[in-house]
DNA sequence: ATCGAATATTCCTTGACAGGAATATTCCAA
DNA sequence: TTGGAATATTCCTGTCAAGGAATATTCGAT
């Protein structure tokens, strides 16, 4: 939890910002799977699969249990929470159309003014 | 627009995943800036700004409107839009602790039967 | 105790990317 | 039309992360 915005830690970003990454979230939405069922449908090395669950579990992604021989992996939900507190603290920025640019600018324009006065 | 899923493309969460230019966002959530203002409340020398911003720009989150001298940045709606479907689709995952694990494991204890009776 | 299946780890190489420094561009004012 | 302010671009360098290949580990079954 290093991240400075309110649970969203950074890191889950970058995490979720790489391809196979991303894929193996979205495999995983439909249920919790093995290391080979993910490498299989990924069409990656078991050795990339397990590379990659790594990062996501340790970026609290993914959480794991060991049943015997196999790693069962599954979503956590607390990144996703977080990553839906952050989005929707723009909701403003959304919505609105109005974007304060013509404020800003008149700031701008007041700004050039007090410099010619000095 | 690359992504295969609904509006949100991968390349936003890898342009956000950089300390730096999350900060931009997060600046930008007040209200447009110049590249100046930007460069001096992150710390940043003028040319990293720059770069930065041409990330955040290529990947349609900031939007530019010269003005004379400055470029003025602001943010754009529409990857905060995409990245809230994208999160929202996931509901089920934030919302409910039924996870389907046992199911899982059932499904897995069958798989083992079969294999023996063979 | 040994074997094979499932998974993790290590080492290596290569490509992407961020920062630094210097330079190019654009624009307004005088 | 020249100068300076604001911004963009280029080149260079170092770092980091992803894939390939090989190997280590763990576990159940026999």
């Amino acid at each position: 939890m290093s991240g400075k915005y309110p649970g969203l830690d950074i890191t889950t970003l970058n995490a979720l910002a790489e391809p196979n990454r991303m894929h193996i979230v979205e495999l995983l939405r439909d249920g919790p799977l093995t290391v080979g069922e993910i490498a299989e449908r990924l069409g990656l090395r078991q050795p990339q699969a397990s590379k990659h669950l790594k990062v996501l579990s340790d970026n609290g992604i993914l959480e794991v249990k060991a049943e015997a021989n196999r790693r069962i992996y599954k979503l956590r939900p607390e990144p996703f929470q977080a990553l839906d507190s952050w989005v929707e603290s723009f909701r403003r920025i959304m919505e609105d159309r109005f974007d304060r640019l013509d404020d800003y600018l008149q700031q701008l324009q007041r700004k050039e003014k007090s410099k010619d006065q000095s």
